[in-house]
Order: structure tokens, then sequence, then C-alpha cells
RNA sequence: GGGCCGUUAGCUCAGCUGGUAGAGCAGUUGACUCUUAAUCAAUUGGUCCGGAGUUCGAGUCUCCGACGGCCCA
């Protein structure tokens, strides 16, 4: 640690002669304090400028954010979780050796005041001190008032500082627990059982995604931290529960963005005896009422860019998809070597296995995607690239599948399940094929899942909405750091 | 993984074609009992991200590295 630091040295000497004085620096008996914000709407009956000794009484704790002295009098202004109100010290009220007590505190102490409420000349509600008492003492210096912080880097890596000083981080994060809190209730109001599966498992599905490896020593075995719940959540639907839930970490060992952190926030909820047009209606329904509860309205602007979730949104099949949106002729996607031919033209590499739902796929990312800024829904996925999806009736090479896409990301995937233990089976063994020397992505057929179908799980279907990237949405955060509270970096260099 | 950009005081930032490092805020000292980016006066504070090189001389130019941001894969 740099102990020639000037400010920390000073802060340090302050905190010591306050001590010297005897001040307890960190006591732990300032009791009830009143939340700020209850206080606030009292003084809407308070005249301007009124004579404190007919204020009520209050008693508030809180980090003092700003300090303006003046010789025998000062005005700072204290934050509590809730609030921030000013308050007055003088030292008429407080008295010759209190004061000069007082002159020492800094910005970024906890402190508790106890006073009379009043307003000042200019009309803000204040509290006037009768008595002060120091709290916590802070020993690093607050960043600067008025351009506070801003410094990306250190905004992740301290985020204590940053929640400290940016106001509209904390609303960040307030409204992302709302907005779990609120997909909790929606679904347990339909009657969806929140469930807790494996974080670490011995065979990581129900995804394609590089895992985290660990290893348990009792049992000497390799683990997996999850990429996806899927797979238990399904033998849950097998054991019997019928509507299932879970929010809950997943882990993919891949590269980080502004849309991927390594762990991330995902709901999975399965329905027995539902299709994939059970869980597009739930979805429009869901995702619609969290806005309006979250943001006040259905009308959002993301990044500049307006946002209608007003209920029903679009929806394609990807072939229309492809066609409306991303300009294709409807010719070529009746012709499987057309559709390979076009991927190429586009410069789309394709492994040797990859046939044309890959290929069809892969030119919906490249064409469509970035381009759905409205919700939409894109149904009939191919095949091909739907290990886990049931096959649709009519048409074996798609699936009953769809994923929605708002402001040009995917933010959720849902299918009617495969419940049919051969072709799932099958799938698998295709998916090892094409994966197999793949060795990061470590493909493993998960015979007891398949084991579990062989028992027979009701027709269901299930959906993984990314609660990030959702909450993203609802806070207009343009990355994923914005909304998670404490995003990895690289550790700090030389510290 | 590739390209571009950034890293200078606690914070926010200047620093030109290379010439011995600056501002505002914060801090310190003093004045000031209704201020709110308080005001006024004085003042402290630097591993210029790290290393190597070019040069009489490098915050500035070159190379290597670290960390971060954006874009691409």
């Amino acid at each position: 640690m740099d102990n020639q630091s000037n400010i920390l040295k000073q802060r340090r000497d302050k905190a010591q002669a306050l001590a010297a004085s005897g001040v307890k620096l960190f006591r732990n008996d300032f009791k009830a304090p009143q939340p700020i914000a209850g206080i606030l709407p009292r003084g809407e009956r308070i005249a301007a400028e009124s004579h404190e000794e007919n204020g009520p009484g209050c008693r508030v704790a809180g980090r003092i954010m700003s300090m303006r002295n003046f010789g025998k009098a000062a005005f700072f202004h204290i934050q509590d979780e809730s609030g921030r109100i000013q308050i007055y010290a003088k030292r008429d009220l407080l008295g010759v050796e209190e004061f000069k007590l007082f002159k020492k505190w800094d910005t970024g102490d906890i402190v508790g005041v106890r006073g009379r409420l009043f307003k000042t000349k200019t009309g803000e509600l204040s509290i006037e001190a009768t008595e002060l008492q120091m709290i916590t003492k802070s020993m690093r210096p607050l960043p600067e008032k008025f351009h506070g912080l801003t410094d990306v880097e250190t905004r992740y890596r301290q985020r204590y500082v940053d929640l400290i000083v940016n106001p509209e981080v904390r609303e960040t994060f307030r409204k992302r627990v709302e907005i779990i809190r609120l997909i909790r209730e929606f679904l347990s109001n339909r009657g969806f059982l929140e469930v807790e599966t494996p974080m670490m498992q011995p065979v990581p599905g129900g995804a394609t995604a590089k895992p985290f490896k660990t290893h348990h020593n009792a049992l000497d075995i390799d683990l997996y931290l999850r990429i996806a719940p899927e797979l238990y959540l399904k033998r849950l639907v097998v054991g019997g529960f019928e509507k299932v839930f879970e929010i809950n970490r997943n882990f993919r060992n891949e590269g980080l963005s502004t849309r991927h952190n390594p762990e991330f926030t995902m709901l999975e909820f399965y329905q027995a005896y539902a299709t994939y047009h059970d869980m597009l209606e739930l979805t429009e329904e869901m995702i619609s009422w969290l806005a309006a509860e979250v943001c006040g309205s259905m009308e959002l602007t993301y990044q500049g860019q307006e946002v209608d979730l007003t209920p029903p949104w679009q929806r394609y099949t990807m072939d229309e998809a492809l066609v409306e949106v991303g300009g294709v002729d409807q010719a070529i996607l009746q012709d499987d070597d057309a559709i390979m031919q076009l991927a190429k033209d586009k410069g789309i590499e394709l492994q040797p296995e990859a046939g044309p739902g890959k290929a069809k796929t892969e030119l919906f990312e490249l064409l469509v995607e970035e381009r759905l800024i409205n919700p939409t829904f894109v149904t009939s996925y191919p095949t091909e690239v739907s290990p886990l999806a049931r096959r649709n009736e009519e048409d074996p090479s798609i699936t009953d599948r769809f994923e929605l896409f708002v402001t040009g990301r995917e933010i959720a995937n849902a299918f009617s399940e495969l419940n049919d233990p051969v072709d799932q089976r099958q799938r698998f063994e295709r998916q090892i094929a094409e994966r197999g020397n793949d060795e990061e992505v470590h493909p493993v057929l998960d015979d007891d899942y398949i084991r579990a179908l062989e028992y027979g799980m009701p027709p269901a279907a299930g959906e993984g909405i990314g609660i990030d990237r959702l909450v993203m949405l609802l806070t207009d955060s343009p990355s994923i750091r914005d909304v998670i509270l404490f995003p990895h970096l690289k550790p700090e260099a030389g510290r």
C-alpha cells in the first residue's frame, strides 16, 4: 500500500485527533434512525424559513455527501439508502466543544443527527442539528462532487464507490431486484413451482457452450459448473412437477463483452401439457407486464431507440424473417444447395457437417437479428440447430420452437420439448459427432437424461429468458456490466 | 484472437512541432451563522500505467508488456 499518500495520511491524522479527543470513530449505538425518505413528506406542512423551535424532531443517520462550511455554522447533506437531506449545524445550538469536533468531519463519514425539521430561506427542507454523532469515520475521500466517478474500470472494480456516488446506478440495481421479484410473482401466481437444481453437474448439458471445470476431492470426480439447468428441470417434469421454474446463475467459459459475462442469470420454466404457443403467449404477457410495472409504460427508449412492447408482438417463421427482413429471395429458401451457396457468398464459414438448417440459422443471425428492434417472435427453427426441441408434426426438418428478439438481441428461447427418448438419443449422438473434436465443449451423452425420458415425460414446453439482457432492456443499460453488481474483470495489475 | 482508442494529483481533465508537469474540485490554513458546484485569500499534493530504446533532453517519438473501452471474430 502507498503509505506516502498525503490524502490518506491526512485522513488518518484527523481520525487520530478525533479519537484523542474522546470521539469513538466506529460505534454501533445510534439506534433506530428514521429513513430520510420518510421524513421528506413532512416538509410539506412546514413553511419556508419556519422557526425551528416549532419543527418536529427527528433522528437520521447517513453518509456525508457534501459540506459547506462557514465560520460558526455549516450545511451538509447526508444520504441514507432511501434519500438525502440537508443538515444545518450551528455553534450556538451545538456548543463550542461539539462544534469544534464537528469541524473535523469529512465528506464520506457516516454520522448520526438529531434535530428539528425546518425550511431554509431557499425552501429546502433541512434538519437543524441539536446533536451530532460520528458513527463511522471514512478514511478515503469520495470522488469529486460535480463530475462524480465516471471511469468505468473503477466503477466496476469498486462498485461500492459507484453505488455511493451515482444514484442512477443504485436505481438500476433496485430495478433489477424488482424485475426478478415480479417474475417470481408472475410465475408463482400461475402455479409454477420454484426449484433449485445442481450448479455442479457431472455432465454439462442443455446448451452448447464451454463449461468451467472443477473437481470434487472426496468423490474424486470432475464436475462442471452448469451451462444450463434445462435437463434437470425436465427430469422434474418427468417426476411429476408439471410447472417448474428456476432463476439462477449459468456459467460459460467464453469471452467477455457488453453482452456476455462468464456467469449470468437465467430464468428457465417448464410446463407440462403445453406447447411453444402457450409459452409465446405467456412471454408476451409477462414481459409487457414487467415493462409496465417497472418502467411505467410499454413504450421504452433503449439507447436512443424507440421500442414498443405493447402486445401483440410481431411473429415470423424463420423463412418469413429471412425474406421480409433479410431480403432473401423466397426461391432460395426452397433449395438446400442455394441456401448453402448464399451462406458461402455472405462469407459464412460452415463446418463440413453443417447442413442447410445451420446455414439458414447463420444467415438469419447475419441478415435479420440486429434489425429486429421491436419485440419479434421467430418460429420454425431448423431441427438441425435444435437438439432438444420437438419436431414439427407436418415438417420434421423444423421444430416447434421460437426465439424472441428485442433491440436486435435474443431475449428468450422456447420450444415444445422433445420427449421421445429414441429421437433424443439420436440427436445427442449427432451433436457429439459434430463437436467431438472440440475438447473444450466436451460433449458427453447424458444417459441418465435419456433414462428419465424412457420413463415418459408428459408433453411439455419450456423456455429460457436471459435475465441480464432483459434488465438491460428495461433499464436502458448499454452493457451487461451495468446490470451485474460485480462483473468479471482481469485482476488489477501490480497493487 | 484481430483492429482502433485510452491510462497524467484522491476525482474530472488540459498538456502544441520533444525543452525540467498544469487547472477545477477534494484536502490543508485563514475569513465567513441560510449555504447548496457556497464565496474570498493563501497553500500541500505526481512511479505522467510498467519496462526497454532513440535523443544532449521523453508525459510527448519507437518497441514490448499490463489494464480498460469500442468494434470485429
